[in-house]
DNA sequence: GGACTTTCCCTCAAA
DNA sequence: GGGAAAGTCC
């Protein structure tokens, strides 16, 4: 292949990125390793680096592996590598979660390792059932719960075990025998119903290409998102799909790394650049998404845990308001605060900032009932992501229940559940005999069944005449011809029995409606609604399926026979086991403005413009039954940084016992927060015009007239958070401020307010001093009287001082300078754990003058020797592609694709619109920070509170960086070629939805 | 004796 | 609000 005919800057793709995320996404070493805090536009990076890989370098997109975490990141990569694609290239991917990528190279090729294609997934509720049977039957000392955790465990673990590691822990496990002995029996249940679980999808995976390596024959490179979650089965998986070329870029955030429960391993990051020797580090530095103030707080937070690896976060907007950190008096109160705090927000932006710019972030998806039952009152409209999901309703439930059991009679935990339902007079006990009779027959319950009702076998356990008759033509009778019709489906001119009609079929003839009708007479309309929901997914699966015909199919390799999977039915409910969330029409949702609802964990990867996270108590953060306070702590860290302008952390004082009981218990404040509320205020932020101001020019939206916006507030409506007593165990009235006389502001909206009118909102006083105790003068906007200010300035004084002492008082290294070559991370890993905290130390005197902000090496990371596999360089990256990696081919002989010509390329140069949940770089501030401009705006410390942390800030405060006429690195899009930013008006794309309102 | 109804418990996070 | 043990009914 002839060396590239556009040079590498000339591509469109790397108009949106930053100098270091382009050298990421450019280069050529075989294994990158991005590193990189939140808001650095990690996933940009990585979904610019696939484009880049089969735009540019020319790398089929069949043979490349993504792999994701969740089913949801896989959806949306997928959508933003598509865009940047085209012509549908993204659906020839193997882009996926770890889960669903295993499951269809196991549906293609598990028969190699004799696997039964017609494998079904076991899911949590299965597992957990068939566990629960079998302590019960051998009677083991160690609980159902504990036991599956233990399996699960060793399954996650992988097969390249630490052999001494594994002599600890069996030490340490009593019962070891025992748990042994259920793992057994577990394995040989699911094999007999012919059932993975979502561990075994990995393990068995791992087993295909030990033994089959040519199935990934064709895998080129390899690209992992949020790779601190990897398990020790995900590393090895990866490391054998990428087993051929050994190309792999993998993207995370030690701080991030929260799926500890889930055996996620961080050391795999080591163990990684260990197997990979010579990957090229890259760190991101520079944080896009939040206000500096925002990250200051979190990195107080992250900062607490002493053994971190500490990265460089940059934040490249200015301060914004502080954060709050709100006491309410119960749960219901911090509910109908957050909704006060919703409203007031989008009152006060005049509608810039709507319901989908607001998430509620849960340590805990049981903690929404407060929150959902204050928005429901108030008739804000959300959504509830994580927690329950939609397929788990009993309703839905009972149909994949039945729709399991056609697919797979022998899948006993399936049909036991289904059994009764609709109610057949079969009792909890006969079902018990049933799978007991069945597992010492060594048959399934079905076949038992069908045999005894045919006489050709009586079943041991009693069944009585009535049973009989109603198992035999309402379950076993409607079932087999549902399964003969899909069997004639591929009959010569049959037309296919389509899976909605199955459906229906399914549901009339065993009179569904009926049954949920008298089951649950309060609520069988919603029930109903749901399961016409659920048909209708189904519906859109099928059509989905229809569209991309055969890309889903792995590509054919020369030499391994590939089964096809050609039913539709498998196909949905291994759909429906791995995928999250369902999903709704989008359509309605994205024109309807919601609120967002999330558990921390599922919010991870994105944004809002405002985070609330409430129940900032222990106990819910650190959970109670935790056992790694370390990752509670990044799990508060993950939520915070989600916010980009404004971020409320809440707590109520009592929690909330139960009604009758009249001794409420306290609530002690999460210990993750307690040693630096004082950096918090204590109620929500000021909402004034330069507030305002700084969060348009951030979200990039266009800030309504101050008049507009206060002729469209309610009578009644207060501009301040103060409905709620900021201390709720002081009586109301004792902790309101007196009302002071206003005075206009010197500079300000108020000042230019120049409408002879009377304000709209003074007429509104009169009518609300009844409940005036909540309200000020001073909250008035563009007015600020003289002893507010005063207070404030002293609030802020305090708190920063308050900060100051608890810093030293920790003895943090906080004379010390950023480092100017931060380490590889591999010397963080290797260096002894006890020694780790001050390996990493920089080895800058910490005595030593901040270096003149001009140098290079602040924004040439280059020039910090982090990578010992490229060449220190100039700042212009460097085009060449390896020969090696230019020249792949596939291993089947089929030409690769080739690279557009010049000409060609420079005609369709794609405008790649952002693709990132993150905005790109914004325009440099020249003013400086708002706050410092603006005299009489909302005081604060005059030096960030960066200074605190300087061994993950750069020591010096932005504003100063933005006023000395630093060059910054050169920005990609300043010709204006490239526009992406307006675009980025939404800063997410509305997910999933899981609860029905 | 077994099916249906009531009471108590518990419930972290996700594929 | 849901699932399992205990209690009640047929």
């Amino acid at each position: 292949m002839p060396p590239p005919l556009i040079s590498s800057q000339n591509h469109a793709i790397l108009g949106s990125l930053n100098e270091a995320q382009r050298r990421a996404v450019t280069s050529d070493a075989p294994t990158v390793a991005i590193l990189a805090g939140p808001g650095s536009g990690k996933t940009h990076t990585l979904t610019s680096r696939v484009v880049w890989l089969v735009d540019y370098v020319g790398i089929r997109p069949e043979n490349v592996i993504v792999a994701t975490f969740t089913v949801k990141a896989a959806k949306e990569m997928k959508e933003r590598i598509g865009k940047a694609l085209g012509n549908g290239r993204e659906k020839k991917l193997v882009l996926g979660n770890f889960h669903s990528i295993a499951r269809r190279y196991l549906a293609a090729y598990g028969r190699h390792i004799g696997l039964n294609q017609k494998f079904g997934i076991a899911d949590d509720a299965d597992s957990r059932a068939i566990i629960k049977r079998i302590c019960s039957r051998k009677q083991v000392q160690p609980d159902p719960a504990y036991v599956r955790a233990w399996i699960s465990k060793k399954k996650a673990k992988g097969t390249e075990v630490d052999e001494k590691q594994a002599r600890i822990d069996a030490s340490k496990s009593p019962g070891l025998q025992e748990l042994e002995e259920c793992y057994q029996e577990y394995q040989s249940h699911l094999e007999k119903s012919n059932l993975l679980d979502f561990d075994d999808l990995l393990v068995r995976c791992v087993e295909l290409l030990q033994k089959f390596p040519s199935c990934v024959s064709n895998i080129q490179t390899v690209l992992i998102d949020e790779y601190q979650d990897t398990n020790g089965i995900q590393y090895e998986l990866m490391k054998l799909f990428a087993q051929k070329h050994r190309r792999v870029t993998i993207v995370g955030d030690p701080d991030q790394s929260i799926y500890g429960w889930r055996s996620a391993e961080v050391k795999n990051l080591w163990r990684f650049l260990k197997d990979f020797r010579g990957t090229a580090e890259i760190s991101l530095e520079e944080n896009y998404r939040s206000f500096q103030s925002i990250l200051d707080l979190s990195l107080l937070v992250i900062q607490q845990d002493k053994n971190r690896y500490k990265k460089i976060l940059k934040p490249i907007h200015n301060k914004g308001s502080r954060p709050a950190l709100r006491k309410l008096k119960s749960a219901s109160a911090e509910g109908d605060w957050i909704v006060s705090e919703i409203k007031r927000v989008i009152m006060m932006s005049g509608g810039m900032l709507t319901h989908n710019d607001v998430a509620i972030l849960l340590r805990s998806a049981s903690l929404s009932r407060h929150i959902e039952n204050g928005l429901g009152k108030a008739g804000i409209p959300y959504r509830m992501v994580g927690g329950f999901k939609f397929y788990d309703r009993v309703e839905i439930k009972v149909i994949i229940d039945y729709l399991r059991v056609i697919y797979q009679p022998e899948n006993n935990d399936a049909l036991a559940r289904i059994m009764n339902v609709p109610k057949r007079g079969i009792g909890e006990g006969t079902i018990q005999k049933f799978l007991e009779e069945a597992r010492q027959a060594s048959i399934s319950v079905w076949s038992l069944l069908s045999k005894h009702s045919r006489g050709e076998r009586t079943a041991k356990t009693k069944i009585t005449t009535p049973m009989e008759q109603k198992i035999v033509t309402t379950l076993l009778r409607p079932l087999d011809a549902i399964r003969k019709k899909i069997g004639q489906s591929h009959g010569p001119n049959g037309t296919p029995f389509g899976l909605v009609e199955m459906i229906e079929q399914l549901i009339s003839s065993i009179n569904l409606q009926k049954h949920i009708k008298t089951t649950y007479p309060d609520d069988h309309e919603q029930k109903w609604a749901n399961i016409e929901e659920f048909i209708s997914l189904a519906a859109d699966f099928v059509r989905e399926q229809a569209q991309s015909e055969d890309d889903d199919l792995l590509p054919e390799i020369e030499g391994v026979e590939q089964t096809k999977e050609t039913e539709i039915l498998p196909r949905f409910l291994a759909n429906v086991s791995l995928a999250a969330d369902a999903q709704t029409g989008d359509k309605d949702e994205e024109s309807k403005p919601v609120v967002t609802i999330s558990t921390i964990h599922a919010a991870k990867g994105l944004e809002w413009p405002i985070v609330f996270i409430p129940a900032v108590y222990n106990g819910s953060i650190p959970h109670q039954r935790s056992e790694d306070s370390d990752e509670e702590r990044r799990l508060l860290y993950v939520a915070m940084t989600r916010a980009q302008n404004l971020l409320y952390l809440s707590c109520p004082t009592f929690a909330a016992s139960n009604d009758d009981d009249s001794s409420p218990s306290r609530n002690q404040l999460s210990p993750f927060i307690e040693p630096i509320h004082r950096a918090f205020a204590n109620k929500g932020p000021c909402l004034d015009r330069p507030v305002m101001t700084e969060i348009a020019k951030v979200l990039k939206r266009k800030l309504p007239s101050e008049d507009d916006i206060f002729r469209e507030l309610p009578t009644m409506f207060s501009i301040e958070d103060n409905l709620f007593p900021v201390d709720p165990e002081q009586r109301q009235g004792d902790t309101v401020e007196p009302p002071r006389a206003k005075r206009p502001r010197l500079s300000g909206p108020g000042h230019r307010n120049t409408t002879g009118e009377e304000n709209p909102w003074k007429k509104e006083y009169a009518t609300t001093m009844e409940q005036s105790s909540g309200f000020t003068v001073s909250a008035l906007p563009g007015f600020i009287s003289a002893s507010t200010h005063q207070a404030k300035l002293a609030a802020e004084t305090a708190a920063n001082e308050a900060l100051k002492a608890a810093e030293r008082a920790k003895k943090l290294t906080a004379t010390a300078k950023r480092p100017l070559d931060q380490k590889s991370i591999l010397g963080f890993f290797g260096s002894k754990p006890s020694s780790a905290a001050s390996s990493h130390l920089p080895p800058t005197s910490s005595n030593k003058p901040q270096p003149p902000v001009s140098t290079k090496a602040n924004y040439n990371p280059l020039g910090r020797n982090q990578f010992p596999g490229l060449p220190r360089s100039s700042s212009t990256p460097k085009p060449a592609i390896e020969p090696e990696l230019a020249t792949h081919r596939l291993s089947t002989g089929k030409p690769t694709m080739s690279r557009p010509s010049r000409k060609e390329n420079i005609e369709k140069v794609k405008q790649y619109p952002a693709f990132s949940s993150s905005p790109q770089k914004p325009p440099v501030e020249e003013e400086g920070n708002v706050d410092d401009d603006d005299d009489d705006g909302p005081p604060e410390p005059t030096r960030a509170a960066a200074c605190l942390h300087s061994t993950t800030y750069t020591n010096m405060p932005l504003s100063d960086f933005n006023k000395g006429g630093v060059k910054r690195p050169p920005r990609l899009n300043r010709d204006g070629a490239i526009t992406p930013l307006d675009k980025l008006r939404q800063p997410f794309k509305p997910l999933t939805v899981n609860r029905g309102r």
